[in-house]
DNA sequence: CAGTATCCACTATGATACTG
DNA sequence: CAGTATCATAGTGGATACTG
């Protein structure tokens, strides 16, 4: 996960692009593997356990699933409940503040599904010149 | 940069948050080091050389701007621009398709200025609390 | 069930020096 | 000026085994 900096070289009047603002910060934090795959789960789905996200997202590790689960509760975007029972259970959800972040999520999904296309394509006419080029 | 993956995982109904869909790999484009910070200044200032970016950027080497700069330029996101005189200058630009980008990553850098208090305060309480269990 | 603890590999980033 | 090449390293992500 992000490695937490110190926000010494922050300007006073926050600057959107400089070095230690808050959209670096956030990209910092949803900008690794998994984070925004389990902020979309919940948000699908609600509460949800341990075990059944670890299957939603087939692929995660419980090391990493664990990590960026912890990285989201520290934060105060998802909310862990444990219910003393045993076998223990413990259910994720989004807090409120984890669902007001899937509205800019949402505009991020909504441009990279509507500009796929022409990205997939820029790729195409740059590797293939590249190619011509060495 | 994200390593380029084969979308053979993908679903054919684009589900925002599975594997190898847009959004994912948008995030895995913009979400490094300097991509949004390079965004962020193209957008601000139009055109801009090699050296000027480097020092508005400051802190990013050499290496990195050159390899943020490609990336962004192969996704068609940025235009490069060389004019054949000597020394060589270089000029780097929004295309229209960065441009649209824009639009998201706004929505993103506000979300993260209206709730960076949230985050901070969420990130001392759970701090605070995993200093009493250990 | 829901983790934690280890060890390991790869990748991203960076410092530095060199070049057309 | 605008890179490229090389070397070094920290951090990210993952496989596996163990535990309350």
């Amino acid at each position: 996960m992000a490695t937490v900096k110190s926000v010494t070289e922050a300007t006073s009047s926050w600057d959107p692009y400089a070095r230690g603002c808050p959209s670096r910060d956030l990209l910092d934090r949803i900008g690794d593997k998994w984070s925004i795959l389990v902020l979309g789960e919940l948000g699908k789905q609600g509460p949800c356990r341990f075990t059944q996200l670890r299957n939603r997202l087939s692929g995660v590790s419980e090391k990493m699933l664990t990590q960026t689960l912890r990285a989201l509760e520290r934060d105060g975007l998802v909310r862990r409940t444990v219910y003393p029972v045993v076998p223990v259970r413990v259910e994720y959800e989004l807090t409120p503040l984890g669902q007001t972040l899937r509205v800019p999520l949402k505009a991020l999904t909504e441009w990279s599904v509507r500009h796929l296309a022409e990205v997939l394509a820029a790729r195409e006419v740059y590797d293939a010149h590249a190619g011509n080029k060495g």
